[in-house]
DNA sequence: ATATTTTTTATATAGATGTTTTAAACAAGA
DNA sequence: TCTTGTTTAAAACATCTATATAAAAAATAT
């Protein structure tokens, strides 16, 4: 969608400011302010602060998923053997986050920011937004990730996404502070390419993982 | 630390309220209407809402250190081996947070939400309260943790611990969408007991996972 | 019982919030 | 030239925000 000058410095500022305050604690006056662009062009542009949310949400939602899905098709495309493994799924995923953030340093952030927002009960809107256009793009990728996972049942397969996705979020949505951390604690900075590699064996050995059955009380 | 019958109507209104909306989505009248009591007792009670957040971290933050570091304990005392499964050590956590969450089902949600908040940028100052002061608590047990992981450098570790950090805070801060999730799509609905212990497999399968040295550029 | 302290109440404050309005300008196309 | 879509400026909107104050009430002490 071709957009104009004035929307797109309002998303660029939106996203630095989502990234690292969050949605909610960012006002309308700092988003304007920091885009120098008047106050009412974000209801103009956006309808409203969750139309501006929600663009943001669709500007990196949907490549991401277009990413995987192209990168699937290649994958497949080039070898009849429908083994794939799940590192080299995982891989996909790294590259479509790499993919997305351009060179915008605070998109990546706010993706996961918002993919975490949107787990949240009073978004619902967002949530159903986000997922029911998406899903579908994705739904070759799980397939192939599920057959290289330990065997186990839909729902334990589903709860097992979103431990990984928990990783993803969380260690992404607060890159920055944790980078800081780093630092301060190793004199070490690693970039973020280096992190998303270092995930790849962590969650792969998670859906490897042999289901335990064991009832939950040793006591 | 006894508390007067209003600050714990107070506190039992916050948690469930910042469990479901957050911490600057939940208004001082929201949670003084919920708890039934004035408007002015938040600020007699705990100075500010940032100090009733910081109350609300220290009431489960320090019994879920101190679970685990008696838990430590009692398994050092038992057995003269120093070899202790990270399944057994993961095992600690889980059965730690069932026991910070005491009857209150909002606890753990917010608990993990408060976790994810001290990750931010602008929260330094509650990160600092949380973790300076309880972190010698959990030495021995990450020192007992990293023994039954991958051999690994010590910012690998740093980084493969909020991995896993990022799972549990992800699921049990959202817990009530994804339980929804779940009965809407599989319709079953599991109890948080049996989800914690489909962690544990997950997470000990990500620490002993053998980190992949082949550089990230396969293009 | 009286004095003192602690807690609760109702109300006020000062400011921030998202959003809307009105006005005027600007650019591009028909 | 008329029209249409943008953008700015400034102000006002109604509502909400955390917090402060001061009086009333309750509890605790002497």
């Amino acid at each position: 969608m071709q957009r104009s000058k004035t929307a797109n410095q309002i998303l660029k500022a939106a996203e630095a400011l989502f990234s690292e305050q969050g949605f909610s604690e960012t006002t309308m006056r700092q988003i304007t302010a920091a885009a120098d662009v008047n106050l009412a062009a974000v209801n103009y542009h956006f309808g409203s602060k969750q139309g501006l949310i929600q663009a943001v949400s669709e500007k990196y939602l949907t490549p991401f998923c277009d990413y995987i899905d192209d990168a699937v098709t290649e994958r497949l495309s080039s070898q009849s053997g429908v083994t794939v493994t799940s590192d080299e799924l995982m891989e996909m995923v790294m590259r479509a986050l790499l993919e997305v953030r351009h060179d915008n340093t605070h998109a990546l952030s706010m993706f996961m920011r918002l993919l975490d927002l949107s787990y949240m009960k009073s978004q619902s809107v967002l949530r159903e937004y986000m997922f029911l256009q998406h899903h579908v793009k994705l739904e070759r990728f799980l397939e192939l990730l599920r057959n290289d996972s330990s065997p186990m049942e839909d729902d334990e397969f589903f709860w097992r996404l979103h431990f990984l996705m928990g990783s993803m979020v969380f260690t992404l949505s607060n890159f920055h502070t944790l980078i800081a951390i780093e630092k301060s604690e190793f004199d070490k900075e690693v970039e973020i390419e280096k992190v998303l590699h270092r995930m790849i064996p962590v969650l792969t050995a998670g859906l490897q993982a042999r289901s335990d059955k064991t009832f939950f009380c040793r006591l």
